[in-house]
Formats: C-alpha cells, sequence, structure tokens
DNA sequence: AACCCGGGGAT
DNA sequence: ATCCCAGGGTT
C-alpha cells in the first residue's frame, strides 16, 4: 500500500520515464547480433514460421541442427503438407511438445490450401499452433509488421527496464503494451524485424535470468531496473505447486528377429501420435504384477521384470517406470509396429528412450552402439 | 483462468 | 534440485 501510493506521489512529480532509445538498442544488435541459422537465408515465411515453432519452449543450441534436418527433409511447406504424418513425427521425436508436430503438418496444408502464408498478425493467428506470440514473431521477422512477440527474453527486459514489480503471469499485458510502445518509436518502427530480434539477443546474452551483465547493456543508462537494483530479481513470477510422482509398467517384446513391439499413441493426449512401448496407464497408485499384466500385449509369454526403474520429468509430474521383458512365442500374434532397436531409439519419444536405455543395460535388447 | 503438454542445458 | 527456454491448445 506504502509502495503503491509512493508510486503515484512519484508519477505526480517527477517528469515521466524517457523511453529506451531503440536506436541504441540497434546499434548494438547491429554488432553483436547472433549468427543463426533461420538468419542467414532471405526472409522466407516457411523458414521463419518453422523456427519460431520449433524455438517454443526450446533452446537455439537444440533447434538449430534439427531446424537444418527438418528443412532437408522438407524443404517447402508443400513439400511438409504432402508428407505422411508418420515421417513428419519421426523427424519431431525428441523435440518434445509433439502437438506442435500434428499442428505444424496441419498448418502446412491449411497455408497450401489457401495459397501461402497471411501475411498479418490475424491472418497467421488463426493457422493451427499459432498463437498471439508465433503470429507476432512471423509477421514481424517475416514480413516487416511494427509487432513485437512477448515471449520469455521480451518478458525479462521490459520487466527490467521499466521495473515492472507485478508478477507474472498478471503483468503480461502490461509488458506487452510497453514493448509495443517501443517499437512505435523510430527507428524501430522502420527495422520490425531486427527490433524483435534485437530484444531477444539482448534477453538471451545480456539480460538473462541470473545475473545480468548490466555492465555490457546498450539500454544501462535508462534501465530503471538497473538503477533501483533489482533488476536480477525481476521479472517476479507466481509460485509453482510441486509435481507428483506417478507409476508405470511397460512391456518390452522382442520377436526372433530381436526387433521390439511398438505402439502408435492416441493421437491427443501426453505423447500424442507419437510411438510408444506398451504400457499400463501412468498414475500415482503404484501397480501390483497382477494388475499391470492386464495392460500386456500377450498374456501368455516369459515375462521378466528387469532390474531398477527408468525416470522421466515431465512438466507437471514425476514419472518412474518399470520394465518386464519377453520374446514373441512361436506362432502368437499381437498388434503393433516391429521396429529394430535402433530404429527404436530413432523413433521414440526420450521418456521411451529411457526404457530402451534400460533394457540395454539389462542386456535385454542388443545394444546399437555400432 | 486453470490445466495440460517434453526435453535439454545452465546454475 | 531448480529454473529456464523465440508457447499453444483445451476446457
Amino acid at each position: 500500500m506504502i509502495r503503491v501510493a509512493l508510486r503515484r506521489l512519484a508519477a505526480s512529480v517527477l517528469p515521466p520515464d524517457p523511453l529506451p532509445s531503440a536506436g541504441d538498442l540497434l546499434a548494438w544488435y547491429d554488432r553483436h547480433r547472433r549468427a543463426l541459422p533461420w538468419r542467414e537465408a532471405a526472409r522466407d515465411p516457411y523458414r521463419i514460421w518453422l523456427s519460431e515453432v520449433m524455438l517454443q519452449q526450446t533452446t537455439v543450441a537444440a533447434v538449430a541442427p534439427r531446424w537444418r534436418r527438418f528443412l532437408a527433409r522438407f524443404p517447402t511447406v508443400a513439400a511438409l503438407a504432402a508428407a505422411p504424418w508418420e515421417a513428419v513425427a519421426e523427424e519431431w521425436a525428441g523435440l518434445g511438445y509433439y502437438a506442435r508436430a500434428r499442428n505444424l503438418h496441419a498448418c502446412a496444408q491449411a497455408v497450401v490450401a489457401r495459397g501461402g502464408f497471411p501475411d498479418t498478425v490475424e491472418g497467421l493467428r488463426a493457422l493451427p499452433g499459432i498463437g498471439a506470440y508465433t503470429a507476432a514473431a512471423v509477421a514481424a521477422i517475416a514480413f516487416g509488421r511494427p509487432v513485437v512477440p512477448l515471449d520469455g527474453n521480451v518478458e525479462r527486459v521490459t520487466a527490467r527496464v521499466a521495473a515492472v514489480e507485478e508478477a507474472l503471469p498478471g503483468a503480461r499485458p502490461r509488458l506487452a503494451a510497453l514493448a509495443q510502445g517501443w517499437m512505435a518509436q523510430a527507428p524501430a518502427r522502420e527495422r520490425p524485424a531486427d527490433f524483435v530480434q534485437a530484444l531477444f539477443d539482448l534477453g538471451a546474452t545480456i539480460c538473462v535470468p541470473r545475473s545480468p551483465a548490466c555492465v555490457l547493456c546498450p539500454w544501462q543508462a535508462g534501465c530503471a531496473g538497473r538503477i533501483s537494483g533489482i533488476a536480477p530479481l525481476l521479472p517476479r513470477k507466481a509460485p509453482k505447486p510441486a509435481r507428483p510422482l506417478k507409476r508405470g509398467v511397460h512391456f518390452l517384446l522382442s520377436d526372433s528377429a530381436g526387433r521390439l513391439l511398438l505402439r502408435r499413441r492416441p493421437p491427443s493426449g501426453l505423447l500424442g501420435g507419437m510411438l510408444g512401448i506398451p504400457g499400463t496407464p501412468w498414475r500415482e497408485e503404484g501397480w501390483s504384477t497382477e494388475e499391470a499384466m492386464a495392460h500386456a500385449p500377450l498374456a501368455s509369454a516369459n515375462w521378466r521384470a528387469l532390474p531398477g526403474e527408468a525416470k522421466h520429468g515431465f512438466t507437471h509430474f514425476e514419472l518412474r517406470m518399470a520394465l518386464l521383458a519377453a520374446t514373441l512365442p512361436p506362432g502368437a500374434a499381437v498388434e503393433g509396429e516391429w521396429l529394430t532397436p535402433a530404429a527404436a531409439a530413432q523413433a521414440l519419444p526420450g521418456a521411451m528412450q529411457r526404457l530402451l536405455a534400460l533394457a540395454e543395460a539389462a542386456g535385454a535388447v542388443a545394444s546399437d552402439t555400432a
């Protein structure tokens, strides 16, 4: 209450904060911009869009090689649209947030159907997998629209420069308005693509979450957070709840050729549309052997428990999986797809790869270290 | 508004 | 162990 009163008093007595200089930031960007693969080519909306979707909650270092590999396999939006889902899923395996891949595929088909990418925020926003952030990012970077996408970098830079003490996510509209106000200045509005990427680079290389390098910052002189000494504490965030522990039991069935039984998971939900190793649902209560066996792909087989557990952390829960292994009895038929261990390691999400590693450590599958 | 959805790197 | 990352969809 006292703080709010003081801020009101200050606002009534002191002149308004000077706007950060877009020119200073752009001059810094011209000297220190990161060399990223999607900045090398001309402004191809397909390549920009692909990079933005891959970069959702995924680091630049992880995306760069996958972006190149994806484009080598699907060089155009038409090629992506025409590809079968299985090929897209295989190419996305390991990148996480698999709804991104499903929406990417649907978006490519929608873009081809309408004859190309829309060049406005509203048009982009209507496409599958394109939310407020990606619409603004593609509009600014690929089409030169003067809009600022609000990502984690821009949130952090803006909260610090303006010393916004309100916690996320409540502060988001205020931060977006502040950043959009900067874009309205010259020369930012003449270089929208560079200005938003300059904000990204500032947040990624100088205005980092912990220990920001304020002495190197082109905006240090006008940064209210630095001046008041609270920059490293911003932006404030609402506390997150603890993650529960869940357990599951999985079944690794090998045929006489050493191939493994996998099944395609349901198209929506956790790891949706991806291949998986058959198993029980994942729940907080543990599984008895009898109870788990009801979920086995084949009841009559030489199932044996492998030592240890596979652990995997998801955003909202921690997972521990036990693994039973068996070989396919002659003449038995089961539903699913048979893949070699090497092919499985290529196609499976990380959680399932943990199970494969457990099996390899127990000598239950051929380790493909060749 | 609340909840769901991966994986990897830095600290 | 925790935080963070060029977020989006569903209900």
